[in-house]
DNA sequence: TAGCAAAGTGGCACTCGGTGTCAACAGGCA
DNA sequence: TGCCTGTTGACACCGAGTGCCACTTTGCTA
């Protein structure tokens, strides 16, 4: 996809650079993981990283601006979607909008069983990983705010709570997943994640007329 | 306080030794947390604290592990008189104890406003300092956890909903104390926190009987 | 197709947070 | 007084992260 103009857009990606960016970086969030995984991520330097996917540990500085955030790409992403499936709501509801959203994502979990095991046995043993991941939660709450905001009442009650709705169900669903991840990941996320909305629903603000 | 036997208990304070520790960290708190509120948490070293605080850099960190944790002593307390507001439940619910308790805490913010206050600034603009806040709440959150899991049914449907009903608690009052804090800390926190826990009270879990 | 400007890369040196080690020292106690 | 033990400070060291600069690669254009 290009511009009107023909000119490739700022943040596109163009050509033959653009590409090997892109596998570079995958590589060390590849071997990283790994590494990891195997053997715990204090014990695993950039150097050796950098070293195992060809690259010097300058340059795997300019690719990820700290060790942590070689780890949190899938998380950005799905960040980044969870905006856009909040964006357009095709005439639903924000709560409806919200709802559809968060299943995608539980959907997505399920998908990602193995990874999503992996990479949650490595928060589990490293608190400054946790510590990243739960501000990853907060900017999926800002966005969930946000939808539940737009789709309330303009007056400063209604969109605090609309805000409260967004903490609350962050919160809520991240018990709801690490549950899950407890018994095994064997049991149905999206199911679960279901029950826990209809529980939180009657938090969610009155929806403004449309 | 002594034991029985009239000798010191381990974890207690003895004598000179341990008052001049207390007063030394203290005062690295109190140094640290200026500073860094006039010119941000990463443009002040750990030596320059520890220089005004006329303690060697080693030392510092023999009374805090990392940088950070200087700033999170009042935390690390707060969440020790949750969890022990929590563990004495007169006679009353567990809910009824888990709202006493975040009413306490309220009432805390409220006392020590302008502390608050400059702290949150900092959070606000140090991204690893607001994880590792996050971080506390997830300790808060096991409290809850627990002293609800104590109160419900002992099957894992029930516990489950305790776990779920902390993770909602702990984020909602998170944005409760947030919107307090941005609309200038002058409202009344802890009637906002009443209508919260109002809010979220059909999310606990039932109570066992007695 | 040659050449040029810009973007990307690697090496180097440096700062700072955090840790292991060890000798000197001070507090508590007999 | 003198001993024992916990605490301290100095030093050396490691790894994450950054500024700088020379060199290479890429994409574009003459």
């Amino acid at each position: 996809m290009t511009s009107p103009a023909g000119l490739p857009l700022p943040g596109e990606p163009s050509g033959l650079r653009e590409r090997k960016k892109q596998r570079a970086q995958a590589e060390l969030a590849r071997v990283a993981l790994e590494r990891f995984a195997a053997r715990g991520f204090d014990a695993v330097t950039v150097e050796e990283i950098a070293d195992a996917a060809d690259i010097s540990r300058r340059t795997f500085f300019r690719y990820f601006p700290t060790k942590e955030d070689v780890l949190f790409a899938r998380r950005r992403e799905q960040t980044e979607v969870l905006r856009e499936l909040l964006a357009r709501q095709p005439g639903e509801g924000a709560w409806a909008a919200v709802r559809r959203a968060l299943l995608a994502l539980a959907e997505d979990h399920m998908v990602q069983r193995e990874r999503v095991l992996r990479e949650h046995a490595l928060l589990a043993q490293t608190p400054s990983l946790l510590a990243r991941d739960l501000e990853w939660d907060r900017r999926a709450q800002e966005a969930l705010a946000a939808a539940l905001e737009g789709g309330a009442a303009r007056d400063a009650a209604s969109r605090r709570r609309a805000r409260l709705c967004a903490g609350a169900l962050v919160g809520a669903l991240r018990t709801v997943i690490e549950d899950w991840i407890a018994s095994g990941a064997k049991g149905d996320l999206a199911k679960r994640g279901e029950e826990a909305l209809d529980l939180l629903s009657p938090l969610a603000p009155k929806e403004r007329a449309r």
